[in-house]
DNA sequence: TTTGATGCAAATGTTTTGCATGCAA
DNA sequence: TTGCATGCAAAACATTTGCATCAAA
C-alpha cells in the first residue's frame, strides 16, 4: 500500500535505535545517538526520516504540550503516561477505552473516528522520592 | 488562593475577547484582534497574560500536535473535537469519561490523576463538502 | 512610591526546507 | 544513469525573556 522506499542506512539506524529503547526519545536524542555510528548524519535527516516513518505508521509520534515530540517504535495501539514531575513517558498496559469515541459522538453532528489521549500524574520513582522527602 | 494580580486593561481585553468567541483562537489571532483596541500591545504581553490566566485556571490552553496552542475561556471540564480537514476546534457536549483514569491506573505502578484527550474526525461542514464533491 | 505589567527586540527551542552532492536501485 | 536520500545551513514558527519604561495600587 505504501510506495516502496529507497533503502537508507541512516533510516535503518534510526529504526533499530528506536526498537532498542523504551524511553520514547526526542528527535535530538535520536540524533545524538545515531551520530555514534554515523558521525556525519544531520538533524534534518533524522527529522525527515522520523516524519516519513510516522506517516507510514512504522513508528508513533507523540506530541504533548509545547515540548519536543517523542517517538515510539511500538505501533500497536496503546496509551502513554507522562510524569508531571520528571517528564518520563511510560507505556501503559490497559484495557481498551475505544468506547469513548462512541460517547463523544453521541451528541455531535460531525463524525468522530479517533482520539488522542495521554495520562498524567506521578510515576513510581517520583512517588518514592516524595515519600523520602517527607520522612 | 491565587495571589491577587495588579489590574491591567490589556489582560481584561484578552479575557473579554476570549469570552466573546467560541473559535478557540491562537495567541496570534488574539494579538491581532486586541490590536484593534490597543494598537501598541505586544505579542509578548499576549503570551504572558495567556500563560498567567491558564496557570490560574481562568482559561484553558489547548495544545495539539505541533500546531500553535489555542485558548478557551470555557473552563468547566469539557472535551474538544479537532477536524482533520479544516482544523477547526469544537467544544463537545458529552457525558463524563473520567472512568478512563481508573482503567489506566489498574495495572500501573505510579499514580494517575488526570488525562488529556481530544477527538478527531470530520466536522459537519467538511462532511457536507465531501458529499457535494462526490455528487 | 513601589512593584507588577508593558512594549520592544533579541533569543530560544523545535522543526522544516532549499540546494548541491551522494548513494541505492 | 536516474532519482530519492543526505548533509549542511538558513529559514520558519511558536514561544519566551531581558530590560527599560509605564501605570496600577
Amino acid at each position: 500500500m505504501n510506495t516502496p522506499l529507497k533503502h537508507s542506512r541512516q533510516r535503518d539506524a534510526i529504526v533499530s535505535f528506536l526498537m532498542g529503547t523504551t524511553e520514547h526519545p526526542t528527535a535530538d536524542t535520536i540524533y545524538i545517538n545515531i551520530k555514534k555510528t554515523f558521525p556525519n548524519i544531520s538533524l534534518g535527516t533524522v527529522y525527515r526520516n522520523l516524519a516519513l516513518l510516522a506517516e507510514r505508521g512504522e513508528i508513533l509520534k507523540l506530541s504533548c504540550d509545547g515540548k519536543a515530540d517523542r517517538f515510539d517504535a511500538t505501533t500497536d495501539p496503546h496509551y502513554h503516561f507522562i510524569c508531571s514531575e520528571c517528564g518520563d513517558v511510560i507505556d501503559l498496559e490497559m484495557e481498551s477505552i475505544d468506547q469513548i469515541n462512541t460517547i463523544a459522538n453521541a451528541n455531535f453532528s460531525g463524525e468522530i473516528t479517533n482520539h488522542v489521549a495521554f495520562f498524567c500524574g506521578k510515576c513510581e520513582n517520583c512517588l518514592n522520592n516524595q515519600k523520602k522527602e517527607i520522612n
